[in-house]
DNA sequence: GGCGTAGCTGTACCGCAAGTACGGTCGCGG
DNA sequence: CCGCGACCGTACTTGCGGTACAGCTACGCC
């Protein structure tokens, strides 16, 4: 964790996106201005348009970077419940549990949804941002709602279910649990609402309950 | 539907808040421009500023505006709900059947929640306008966890709950939910997540089941 | 009937942030 | 040594939030 006091040439292209990262996760993207992106940077006002074609650009790019990293990560967790179990409906709670706990393990409550925040605020984003976001969410739909498919084809589920709407809920749950603990401030919230959902798929499917 | 043609004396703060609160649900707070709002009202700048001494007392008063109106809506649905049937957990089940009713009646996607819109986007509100929403929030936890009170000493719960994490998982479904449908637009994801939490709640409880 | 006040209009102006334009500099690989 | 990518510097335009005043009008109230 190198400060940016040396202006190293090269990077700067990184080290706006960090910045800008942060810095819309706080206190909004509209908010963020580049004067104070280049500021902390470390570099002038040519050197970013010189990256970013505009403000539009730069949104586009840290959603992709956003996208891209929880991807990675929530795709380890789950391969992982994977690797500790065979049986479909325990290692999507396996999963679960994981994500619950790196969530909780957090030292401050999760920063927020990037892909929530530009939801709302502006049309600005020429559609491509808001592009970007629908197919990550439909991507994992697709995903959550295969799991829902296996477990369902060895549990027979409680009461009907629509497996789209099931892998919606995990989706809502996690963004809403997001914004709910960050308006009240409080970290557990999140985590919380993970295990509520762990918690309606066992009551749905696992016949030992 | 009147046009705004004639610029009729008086009211010009309402028609300011319509307006903002249309523009911001659809493009953000910080999207809609003073500027719009006194066009489309029909005033003039110092017209807009007799009002509200900047931005954030129109978001303030716009916050104040939503809250108060939601409180009215939902209040009234688990009333029809509590008229309906004496037993809590079934008035409860009732209330949320009526207010996912009447998010699938509405003609659009529900156009966002306001409250959730200004949890993301700018430090700018003083905090006055935080306050607000998290004081909402608290308001429909304590609410909520009192009928959930009444519905576990009659109907002990499968699962050990906490109330709050219970009540909080209802508003982070309904912001996710809205959130979601918005992102993908599609109207039908948000009142099928109001379902799911009723059908989660009567996993927890109904004894029927 | 005079008086204040709410609800505006109009004009002029400031500061800041986004974005444009364009020329110059430095280092590195071919 | 040439070009190109990654910048720097300066100067300028535009739009928006916000300020500062001065004035106008209809209505309610003592």
């Amino acid at each position: 964790m190198q400060e940016t006091a040396t202006p190293k040439r090269g990077g700067a292209r990184e080290r706006i996106l960090e910045l800008a990262e942060a810095a819309t996760l706080e206190k909004g993207f509209g908010a963020t201005s580049i004067e104070e992106l280049i500021a902390g940077a470390g570099i002038s006002k040519s050197g970013f348009f010189h990256h970013f074609r505009d403000k539009n650009a730069l949104a586009k790019a840290l959603i992709e970077r956003y996208l891209a990293n929880d991807e990675v990560i929530l795709d380890g967790l789950f391969a992982r419940g994977d690797e500790l179990s065979e049986d479909p409906l325990q290692s999507f709670l396996i999963g679960l549990k994981l994500f619950a706990e790196m969530l909780a393990d957090l030292p401050e409550a999760h920063p927020g949804c990037l892909a929530a925040s530009f939801v709302y605020q502006e049309q600005l984003f020429d559609g491509e941002v808001r592009a970007l976001s629908r197919r990550s969410f439909l991507r994992w739909r697709a995903r959550f709602a295969e799991r829902f498919d296996a477990i369902a084809a060895k549990y027979p589920p409680r009461v009907p279910i629509d497996r789209a709407a099931l892998a919606d809920m995990a989706a809502a749950l996690i963004d809403g649990g997001i914004t709910l603990g960050k308006s009240l401030k409080d970290a557990k919230i999140l985590p919380a609402q993970v295990l509520h959902f762990r918690n309606y798929v066992r009551l749905l499917f696992d016949p030992a309950i």
